[in-house]
DNA sequence: CCTCCACAGGAAGCGCAGGAGT
DNA sequence: ACTCCTGCGCTTCCTGTGGAGG
C-alpha cells in the first residue's frame, strides 16, 4: 500500500502538468491586453480623463450583466490610472458585495478610509464621525478620488441609497478635493428604486456592456488558453464547447474561463493525454456541484435547517411546497436535534434568502380560499440534491 | 360581489457583542 | 468601570392581498 503510495506521488510529481500557469485562467487575472472591449474602455477614459487634469469627472454608471467584464476593465483602467498619476488622484475600487467588508453603510465607510490609509474599527464609532473623518482626509489636499463601487445593486438592495446620496452631498461641501463616483451594476433595474436625485447624479454618463457572444468568448479564451495551457493539450473543439456553453448563459465570460480551467483539471487528474469535450462536461457538473454544497455548507445552521426541510419536503414528492410546510418540517427537525426554533416570520426571511443565493426559487402565489404563500421549488440539478441531502442527513438526526 | 385564508413583508424594537471615549 | 455607539439576528406586531368558494 505504502509503495502504491510513493509510485503515486512521484508519478504525480513528473507527470506533465497541462498548465503553465493555472491563475491565469482564473477570474482575478487581469490580462493586459482586453478583448472586444475596446468601445466601453475608451468611453471611460473619455469620462474620467478630465481626473488627470484635476478637474472632476462626471459620474459614471455602468451596466452589464455578470461576466462582462465590467469589473476587469475597471481594474484595468485604474490600475492605468495609477501608473501615469499617483499624487492627486486616488481610485478606489470596492466591490460591495464582500461580505463582512463593504455591505454596510458603516463598513463601506470605513473600508474607503482604510484606502486611505486611515485605519478604523470594524465596530464601534458612530457612522456620522467617519463621513467627517473622510471629509476631513480627503479635503486635506487638492485632489480627485474616483470611487467605484462593484455591485452596486446589492448595497442599495441591502441598506438603500442613503450612502450614495450622502457621498454626492459631500461633494458640494469639499473645498479642495472632489468625488467622482462610478456605479457598477448587473441589474439594470435597480435604479428604479433610487431616489430621483441619486439616479440622475448617479447616471450622469452611462455606459453599457453587453454580453459576449460565442465567438468573442472564443477569442478570450484562446487568449487565455495560449499563455495558461501547454500547447496543443486542447482538443479540437473543446474551446469552442466552453465559449458554447457560457454564450447560452448570458454571455459570461467569467463561466467560460471556469470550464476550460476546470475542465483541464479533470483531465489532468484523470492522467488523460488531452483535453476534450467530455471533460467539458465533467466540468459543468462539478462547478455547479461546488457551488450549491459550498453555499450550503457555509450557511447558518437555521437556514441549513430551512433547506434540508425543504429537501425533505422535495422528496417526498410534493409538488408544490408552501412556507408552511416547510415551517412544520422545520420545527420537528429542531425538536428531534434539539435546537432551538426561530419564528415563522424569521424562517419566512430564510427562504427568500436562500432564493436569492439560487438554490431554491419561490414564487408568490395566491390560492385563493387557501390562501397567499410562496410557492417553493429547488434549483439545482439531481445530483446536487442528492450529495446536499446526504450531506445534511449527515450533519442532523432525521 | 364579498369573504376570508395563509401567508408576505414592513416597522419597531430587543439583546447581544464589540469598540471608543471618559 | 461605565456609557455610548454600531451591526446583527431575531421577535412581536402589524397591515396588505389574489383569488376560490360561498
Amino acid at each position: 500500500m505504502q509503495e502504491k503510495l510513493k509510485k503515486f506521488f512521484s508519478s504525480y510529481i513528473n507527470k506533465e502538468s497541462f498548465f503553465l500557469d493555472k491563475k491565469l485562467l482564473t477570474h482575478n487575472y487581469i490580462p493586459d491586453k482586453i478583448l472586444h472591449r475596446d468601445e466601453q474602455i475608451m468611453s471611460i477614459a473619455k469620462v474620467l480623463a478630465p481626473a488627470l487634469k484635476l478637474e472632476q469627472p462626471s459620474n459614471l454608471f455602468i451596466y452589464g450583466t455578470t461576466g462582462t467584464g465590467k469589473s476587469v476593465v475597471i481594474k484595468h483602467i485604474f490600475s492605468e490610472l495609477k501608473s501615469t498619476n499617483t499624487t492627486n488622484l486616488k481610485p478606489v475600487y470596492i466591490n460591495c458585495k464582500l461580505k463582512k467588508t463593504a455591505d454596510t453603510e458603516y463598513r463601506m465607510l470605513a473600508y474607503i478610509l482604510r484606502e486611505l490609509n486611515f485605519p478604523v474599527p470594524e465596530t464601534g464609532l458612530p457612522t456620522e464621525s467617519l463621513y467627517n473623518k473622510l471629509f476631513e482626509l480627503i479635503d486635506e489636499k487638492e485632489q480627485i478620488i474616483l470611487l467605484a463601487l462593484d455591485e452596486l445593486d446589492a448595497l442599495v438592495k441591502k441598506i438603500g441609497d442613503g450612502l450614495i446620496y450622502n457621498l454626492t452631498r459631500i461633494n458640494t461641501e469639499l473645498k479642495n478635493a472632489k468625488i467622482s463616483i462610478i456605479g457598477i451594476s448587473n441589474d439594470l433595474s435597480f435604479t428604479d428604486d433610487l431616489d430621483p436625485r441619486v439616479r440622475s447624479s448617479l447616471s450622469e454618463e452611462e455606459i453599457i456592456f453587453p454580453p459576449y457572444n460565442a465567438l468573442q468568448l472564443k477569442d478570450i479564451l484562446q487568449q487565455r488558453a495560449k499563455i495558461a495551457l501547454k500547447p496543443g493539450v486542447c482538443s479540437e473543439g473543446v474551446i469552442e464547447k466552453c465559449a458554447a456553453i457560457a454564450a447560452q448563459e448570458q454571455g459570461d465570460a467569467r463561466r467560460a474561463l471556469d470550464l476550460l480551467r476546470v475542465a483541464a483539471e479533470l483531465a489532468e487528474r484523470n492522467e488523460d493525454k488531452k483535453i476534450t469535450e467530455k471533460h467539458v462536461d465533467l466540468a459543468e457538473q462539478k462547478l455547479e456541484l461546488d457551488r450549491v454544497t459550498e453555499l450550503a455548507k457555509t450557511q447558518p445552521r437555521h437556514s441549513q435547517l430551512t433547506l434540508y426541510s425543504i429537501l425533505k419536503l422535495f422528496e417526498k414528492g410534493k409538488d408544490q411546497i408552501l412556507t408552511g410546510d416547510v415551517y412544520e418540517v422545520y420545527l420537528s427537525l429542531c425538536k428531534r436535534n434539539g435546537y432551538k426554533t426561530l419564528t415563522q416570520r424569521r424562517i419566512s426571511d430564510l427562504i427568500s434568502e436562500l432564493d436569492m443565493l439560487g438554490l431554491i426559487s419561490t414564487k408568490v402565489v395566491s390560492k385563493g380560499r387557501y390562501g397567499r404563500t410562496r410557492e417553493i421549488r429547488l434549483a439545482i440539478a439531481k445530483k446536487s440534491f442528492d450529495i446536499l441531502k446526504s450531506t445534511f442527513s449527515n450533519m442532523f438526526e432525521t
